[in-house]
Formats: structure tokens, sequence, C-alpha cells
DNA sequence: CCAGTTTGACTGACTGTTCAATCTAACGAG
DNA sequence: CTCGTTAGATTGAACAGTCAGTCAAACTGG
């Protein structure tokens, strides 16, 4: 395995178009039926060129993974200081993790099982995971603090808060996800919605924002 | 490819000696990693034995998500049948999910990450997970309504209840199986009893149950 | 002309699946 | 009871396709 080309600025661009092919092929195919031609030929490259720059498919496949992981949440802080109140940014987080992909690089859900299934063996990427996941919380932290600051919120321990209702989003989301069909994204929103006004002490919202039909 | 072999009695004990094989490789190495060869060699069958059961190796590796799937919410009912206290049977029910498998047959927790990403392409997984689904949450609504019945419980939508219940359960068990740092097996379990309790209007416990650690 | 890119062609290993050949246990006829 | 018949169970060996990774040659921009 020749070692993978060193980051360079050219470099970079070529490497991300493949990142992205690559975690467009995984949520459409799965991990292990993502072939290296495939992501190759998406990216209008060469199946080599693919390996020169990856050295191997399984790093090809979870850097792409952890790639789109690292989108998400980065779009997701900046999507997130674009709004002051604290429902608003409630309301966005909530929208962020039930409502389906139509961003272009997509932290589509179909990403995520496979990337937990991946974490759950791969060390290296158990550690990025939680690492991400640290960082999801503190942004519910965050909100939750300046609402506290702002006196919409009240007292409360924000980090327990902020780690059941990641746990609330994550388990809405896959039902959301998979197409159960007692639970579509709108009913989600209002399910989170709901347990955060709760637990919160968030004033009664103006009125409902829709969540968008896939 | 030879059409699978037909159920019968016979058949049927090494039909699921190698759905169990199959479930623990799934488990150990990931659905894409799991070869027929190791599958036949842990069932004492050649891989030409595995065919002639299962017909293809997909069949045979849906089949072993889908079986132990039934067997992990088989034995939750079971379980649940044993208790009677509104209590006790929630606590069994987040014991169930929070805690790490030591069960024979695992509904171990690499299992599910692999159910959920076949089931976010494989339409018949798809359909076969939503109905377990709706068999987990009749569980709890059960649970519910009977202790609604014996006055343990307080009046409320117990359908609702079960959806966002059983959303946070999952979400929980994701940070327990992925061995997250801020939620073990304990915190989680603590977390969904609270909840519960605060939900339900149940009586205050006389003593937290402690989780066992992996 | 040089360093970094890019590729087509190749290969070597892996592995799902087929197949023809055995084995086994039940069973019915003699 | 015995022994051919048979249908299902089981296997070792071979086949065939796939695909990750190698390599030497060609290209490109500076």
């Amino acid at each position: 395995m020749a070692d993978m080309a060193p980051a360079t600025p050219n470099n970079e661009a070529r490497r991300i178009q493949m990142l992205r092919a690559a975690a467009e092929l995984i949520c459409e195919r799965g991990f292990g039926e993502t072939r290296i031609a495939d992501v190759a030929k998406r990216a209008k490259a060469s199946s080599a060129l693919v390996i020169y720059y990856f050295g191997t498919r399984e790093r090809l496949l979870v850097d792409a993974l952890r790639y789109s992981e690292q989108n998400f949440y980065d779009a997701a802080e900046k999507m997130l200081a674009e709004v002051t109140s604290a429902r608003e940014r409630l309301s966005l987080l909530v929208q962020w993790t039930c409502i389906p992909d139509d961003t272009d690089v997509p932290g589509s859900w179909g990403l995520w099982f496979d990337l937990w299934a991946q974490a759950f063996r791969h060390p290296e990427v158990k550690q990025d995971r939680v690492d991400m996941d640290g960082r999801w919380r503190a942004m519910i932290v965050d909100v939750v603090k300046a609402g506290q600051a702002a006196g919409d919120i009240r007292k409360l321990d924000a980090r327990a808060f902020a780690v059941t209702f990641a746990a609330l989003l994550d388990g809405l989301s896959i039902q959301v996800a998979l197409r159960d069909p007692e639970l579509d994204s709108e009913r989600a929103y209002n399910i989170a919605m709901h347990f955060a006004e709760r637990e919160l002490g968030l004033p009664a919202p103006r009125r409902r924002k829709p969540a968008k039909k896939a």
C-alpha cells in the first residue's frame, strides 16, 4: 500500500470531491456495498487515484463518514449562531435532527447508521463519534445557558438536560429515518419541542413551526 | 441458486443453529464482514450446506438479524409477564434496553446498528422493524395501562407516552452501546426511570436498582 | 526537467455459489 | 426381520466473478 498523498492545497479539492462522493454512495448503498470504482466514477477519477489519495478502501470510507459527520455539526453550529431567541434556537436544533436531508453534503440519515455500526467496532471511529457527540451536547448546553441568562429558561442542570435531550433526539430521528408510520418528522418535532418546553419552562409558543415533508 | 430447503421439523434445529451463528458473527465483525464460511464453521457445517438452507448469503444474514430481533422481544415479553408492580415492570423494560448483553441469543447492540442500516434500504427489513417496534410500544402501553388500572399511574395518553419513551430508550442505548464516557448504563437507567416517574406520576422508589457493569 | 498527479492494465486473493457425489435414516415390500 | 428404494441432508472440490490494491508509464504545470 503506497502511503497516501500528503495534504497539499491542490489535493484538498480532489480529496474532498472523493469524500463527498464516498459519503453519497455510502448513504445510498451502505458502507459494505460501496466500491472504490463507484466512488472513483462519481468523483470523476480513476480507482487508482482514489487509492493514491487514501491508501485503502477502509480509510476512504471511514474518512468519508467522519467528514460528513463533521460537516453536519459545523453547519449546525453556523445555523445556530444566526438566531438569538432560546425558542428559535431550540427549534433549529430539533429541525436539524428530525427533518430529512436536503443539504448538499448530506448528514443524511443513512450515514448515521453506518457510522454507528463502524464506531461500535473501530476504536478510531468510536473516539471521533464521542467527540462529536460532546460537541453536540455542548451546543445544547450553550443554548440553554444563553436562554437562562436571558431569563427565558429556568434554572436547571444544563449538562444533564443536554444528555437526555440529545438521546431523545437520536431516538426520534431513528424512527423518522426509518419511516415509522407512527412517527413522521412533524410529530417528532412536536414531541421534542414539547419535551424541551416542559423541562426548560419555556414560554408558550406563538405558533408551531411545521416540519417540511420529505 | 437452488431454492432453500423447506422448513421441516428436522431442519429447524440446524436452521436455528445457523441463524444464531450468523447473529453472533454479525455482532462481532459486522454485517458486511460476515462470511458464509465463518458462519458455517461456527455452526459446524459446510458452506454449501448454509447455502442449501438459505439460498443466498444476504437472506441468511437478513434472516439472522430478524431472528435475533424477534428473540429479543419475545424474551422481553416473557420477562415482563413475571412481575406485576408498575415500577418493577418499567424497571425491567429500561434494564432490558440499557444493559449490556448476556443472553445466549444476544439482542446484543452491535446487531441493532446493522439492523437499522439494513432496514434503511431493504424494504423487507424495514417493514419487519416497524412491526417489531410496534410490538415494543405495545408492551409499554400495556405496562402503563395496567399501572393505571392499579392506580399507580396517573391518567394520560399511554400511546403518546410510549412513542416518546421508546425513542428516549433507543437514544440512551446508543450511547451506552457506543461507550459514551458521559453516559454509562447506570446513568442511562437513572435518566430513563426518572423520566418515567415524572411523566407517569409514579410513586417514589424505595431504592434504585443498580445496573451491572459490562 | 522535476515533483506531484493520473491512469490503464493487470493480478492475486477472496468468496459466494454450483455440482456431482456420498451419507443417512425412514419405510414399505417381500 | 431384511433389504432395496428414496428423499432429504451433507460435503469437498471446483468455478466464476468481483474487486482492492500494484505498477510502470504518461501527463502536467511550474
